[in-house]
RNA sequence: GGCCCGUUGGUCAAGCGGUUAAGACACCGCCCUUUCACGGCGGAAACAUGGGUUCGAUUCCCGUACGGGUCACCA
């Protein structure tokens, strides 16, 4: 068989050849040792997952934690499971959680010198170096059917023998050239197979970055390189670009392991240099007392809408991303509080092999901690551009007035012992209603009888000064106290025996919190106060009052 | 089913032949406190299992169980 004559009766087209795609298109990359050039290169057959943006957290980490660089390329080589808006939603998703990308596919068209990074437009590419493949004897068409495969399978599995399109089963394998020919002239379609130099009982070696050592059989299977449409395979793409793009690490979900042994012989028989691997466990999901990874269709928190709806600020998403990706995270975390993330020496191998379980309620506290130091400003913002999109009511009200918005959100912010009632900006709304008589509703209510009450409150009304300090402001509430039948001192109260005293301060407080508020729990109730104005406190006051 | 990987408290997980087996979230109790939070202190809670190797195994080896992945002209 005249390799170099099948190569150009198939592939007559094909001008470029591989040889000048891999040293004059697409040069070496010049980047400092240790430089990392890592990518993601999801396919857009659905809505971003939150297994994605971990991954591509840790694609990201790596490359400009050494001052590398980070693609994003589109696997879009198969179009039947394509959607529509794949592409977008892929990139606003990512864009939203501040993933950056140095190279790729954005919003705006493509950037950098490796393009295109979208697989679609590299038909030409691939197909160059088939055709290298095919004069060196590497690969060859194959003209089966979907029922002759099925066939073989069929047999395959009766003779107990290793699925796949190999040794005798491949039928094409040897076909001569004057078969081939007639085959095409015919108009058969057929597919681009690697002739596998593989041996059965081979076995092959490699260190995955995250798992370590692994050990598997070598692949003997004559995979499909490019379908029938001329349009590779995952695999055969996967070679050709991450050489070509000078990736230097592959790090992609675990799902590919088993892959790993194609993709080696792929590169040895391309004869490029093979990327290292890395192998990222899945997010997964309990259900039933049994893990299983986390999926798009049962579980709304795998989509990444999930937490912009809730909204959850991408730090938060991020942070929380990061404890599952190195637990040591946390530990350097409390150590550097107010350190960027990016400060973190992230590593590959302090990754964990087997899948996390995607917990919300972790996720709820990271959060938590992470608003606790946003200042006043950023959350009222944040909260406003949340509720503008989600909660149309709490945006009016927060909207119409800036600075009275901000004022809600730096009560008890900042210093030590900062509040951490805000996890996610759809609990906004149900810390900060009563500031706004709109949105107000009276949702607790005192044991104290309605005399005491009224006593109590139409007293401190009395004495109410607006321009009172926080210490001044307690001190006249305890100033009542004793008029009252309360305890203006808490251990006085404790100390005394029993119905000495109605109660203490602390009640008195509570009335008057319970009036203003209609909560018994709110933060430091005279900031409240200052900060709703002395017209509103007492007609809240009054009004309470009055029904009672 | 074949092959690959994994298994430490409810969850995330340190550990890398000798430890009272860290820490975080959640939970419980106490303290602080005008409420709630925050914070502090304390508590309950784990090495899947059976064999080896070894003076000694959570750590190394083999088997078993369980879990995950993969066996496409999908990625």
């Amino acid at each position: 068989m005249d390799n170099k004559k099948l190569a150009e009766f198939l592939f007559p087209h094909i001008k470029t050849t591989a040889r000048q795609y891999r040293e004059e298109i697409y040069p070496k990359r010049e980047l400092p040792e240790g430089a990392m050039v890592t990518r993601f290169a999801p396919s857009p057959t659905g809505f971003l997952h939150i297994g994605g943006v971990f991954t591509s957290l840790v694609n990201e980490r790596c490359a400009h934690k050494s001052g590398g660089v980070l693609m994003l390329r589109i696997e879009d080589t198969d179009k039947k499971r394509e959607q529509e808006n794949g592409i977008d939603a892929i990139l606003t998703g990512l864009e939203n959680f501040g993933i950056h990308f140095d190279e790729g596919v954005t919003a705006q068209g493509e950037h950098g010198a490796y393009g295109p990074y979208t697989q679609s437009q590299r038909a030409e590419i691939y197909q160059a170096f088939c055709k290298e493949l095919v004069e060196k004897g590497l690969a060859y068409p194959c003209f089966c059917t979907e029922e002759e495969l099925a066939d073989i399978r069929k047999r395959q599995e009766a003779d107990k023998a290793m699925p796949g399109y190999h040794g005798q089963y491949a039928r094409c394998r040897d076909l001569t050239f004057e078969q081939i020919e007639e085959n095409i002239k015919a108009g058969k379609s057929y597919v681009m197979r690697l002739r596998s130099p593989g041996k059965p009982g081979g076995r092959i070696k490699y260190k995955d970055a995250i798992k370590g050592q692994i050990e598997m059989d070598e692949n003997i299977a004559d995979v499909v390189l490019l379908k029938s449409d001329g349009i590779p395979t995952y695999h055969f793409a996967h070679a050709v670009d991450d050489s070509l793009m000078g990736t230097t690490h592959v790090i992609r979900g675990d799902e590919w392991v088993s892959s790993v042994n194609i993709h080696l012989q792929l590169f040895q028989a391309l004869g490029l240099k093979p990327p290292k691997y890395a192998h990222v466990a899945p997010v997964m999901k309990e259900e039933d007392g049994s893990k299983r990874k986390l999926s798009k269709r049962k579980d709304p928190e795998a989509a990444v809408s999930y937490f912009t709806e809730e909204g959850y600020p991408k730090e938060s998403v991020l942070e929380y991303l990061m404890t599952l990706a190195n637990s040591t995270y946390e530990d350097w975390r409390r150590a550097n509080k107010e350190m960027d993330m990016n400060e973190y020496p992230f590593r590959l191998d302090k990754m964990g092999q087997s899948g996390a379980l995607f917990d919300l309620k972790k996720l709820h506290s990271v959060s938590a901690e992470v608003i606790s130091r946003f200042d006043a400003k950023r959350v009222a913002d944040d909260i406003i551009g949340w509720a503008e999109k989600y909660d149309k009511e709490l945006y009016d009200c927060l909207s119409s007035d800036g600075d009275y918005a901000e004022g809600i959100f730096s009560i008890d912010r900042g210093g030590k012992k900062p509040r951490k009632d805000i996890a996610k900006w759809s609990d906004a709304r149900g810390y900060c209603s009563y500031f706004f008589d709109s949105l107000f509703v009276r949702e607790e209510s005192l044991e104290f009888d309605a005399e005491t009450q009224k006593a109590a409150l139409e007293k401190y009304l009395e004495v109410y000064d607006p321009n009172d300090d926080r210490d001044a402001w307690f001190d006249r509430m305890k100033s009542i106290c004793p008029s009252l039948g309360f305890a203006s001192e808490v251990k006085e109260f404790k100390a005394a025996e029993p119905g000495t005293y109605k109660g203490h301060v602390g009640d008195i407080s509570s009335m008057v919190r319970v009036a203003v508020t209609g909560r018994k729990n709110t933060p430091d109730l005279c900031s409240v106060m200052a900060l709703m104005g002395e017209d509103r406190c007492r007609a809240r006051i009054k009004e309470y009052i009055k029904n009672l």
